[in-house]
DNA sequence: TGTACATCAGTGAACGCGCGTTCACTGATGTAC
DNA sequence: TGTACATCAGTGAACGCGCGTTCACTGATGTAC
């Protein structure tokens, strides 16, 4: 890595937690300089203005989320082919992961710029919405794959069950963020877990019948 | 209503719709004064600083969620005296008036605020944690009533329940934010009702002999 | 290996503007007697 | 009903500071021949 590329993460990685717990208005490239220990002009060498630095942000986010996924999902596959309990694996993985993070989760970049689009020019709107859609469809290949060799309990569309989950996790950073409790995140990321397990698990166990079901009972 | 509170109520309209559209941190005194045609001495007559308005914001807040959840309350009571179908309607009525909005939903004060907490002194956060949480308390207490007369099909907690409804409403702000879509939060809020309902779906409707549930199809 | 030049990764000083806040003041309305 | 006083709902001017951005410059490193 070039000497200049590191020094433009360093001010990424400042300036992105200091966007989370701030606002992007609110943070100054005064504070960001001050703390990469670097000069204002040094910062404009690297950004050409403030929405450079939007843009900057989000790709940044756009990487780590995407490796975050992929990361995961590796590890999922390893443990089962099937890809319903790939994807029932990935979430567990992912609400354990957020449980880890020592101070909880810092907030979604995507998130925090949605809640301020009118500072921003046409691509850096047009940006938030393409990472959207992005993740969405990550999530949304695991749903139909997981849908094409399962059956449902009613027809569900794949998108809005990957919205959904997007929506349990985006919220879940957000109610962690409001209450103050990091733990509120991994079990919205739980709940969706069993959102979507509800969602393929045809009504078929129990019968009328007193006889069968002990050994279900447990499996609750 | 006195002239200072008519005065007050138009900062404060004024400064949320600015707030949830470019953030806290980057809407100044001086745009608010402009739009609502008064002096800066005059926003400090009525708030003794930003984090008052913030504040003011917040209280604001309370009161139209706080109405709004008994006005759609009150309907749904109106319609059904089961507490499961209440829950049921009322997340359709909320669905019906979020799809209405003509510009889709602006965002709400506490996830705004919550993603710029550095900004505010311990009072506002403070805030911004006890207005979620009264919020979840709404929410639970119907899931509660729910519980206690109906079977469930494995063990559930209200607490639980009430936090992903509200991940659902938040997230689904979020997502019809940064898609610029605002059919995505109605849509959303439906999966929550649909997630609802599974959770209060005993499996006992599908019986292995292929004679009954021809009727059962439809209903899908 | 030496030299010329180009690019990289910044520095330092200056700019004008708008920011939040304070202060002393003021006209209109309300209240007591 | 008149008068004195208090409160309400602001005005106007000034403050110092920090903001984002520009510009001309510079030492260190890389590349061509």
């Amino acid at each position: 890595m070039r000497k200049g590329a590191a020094t433009r993460e360093r001010i990424l990685e400042i300036a992105e937690s200091a966007v989370l717990s701030k606002g992007f208005g609110a943070t100054s490239i005064e504070e960001l300089i001050a703390e990469a220990g670097i000069t204002k002009s040094g910062f404009f060498y690297h950004f050409k203005d403030k929405n450079e630095l939007a843009r900057g942000l989000l790709l940044r986010h756009r990487q780590h989320s995407d490796e975050l996924f992929s990361e995961l999902l590796g590890r999922a596959r390893e443990l089962s082919d099937d890809p319903l309990q790939m994807l029932l694996i990935w979430l567990t993985l992912l609400a354990e992961r957020m449980a880890d993070l020592p101070n909880g989760h810092p907030g979604c970049m995507v998130a925090s710029l949605s809640y301020q689009d009118r500072l921003f020019d046409r691509g850096v709107r047009d940006l938030v919405a393409e990472l959207t859609q992005e993740w969405l469809g990550l999530v949304q290949t695991l749903v139909e794959e997981a849908l094409a060799q399962h059956p449902v309990r009613e027809p569900v569309e794949a998108s809005q069950v990957a919205r959904g989950i997007t929506c349990a996790i985006d919220g879940g950073i957000l109610l962690s963020k409001s209450l103050g409790d990091p733990a509120v995140l991994p079990q919205q990321i739980m709940m969706a877990r069993r959102y979507v397990k509800m969602v393929f698990q045809p009504s078929l166990q129990r019968v009328t019948s007193r006889s069968a079901p002990t050994e279900l009972a447990g499996a609750a």
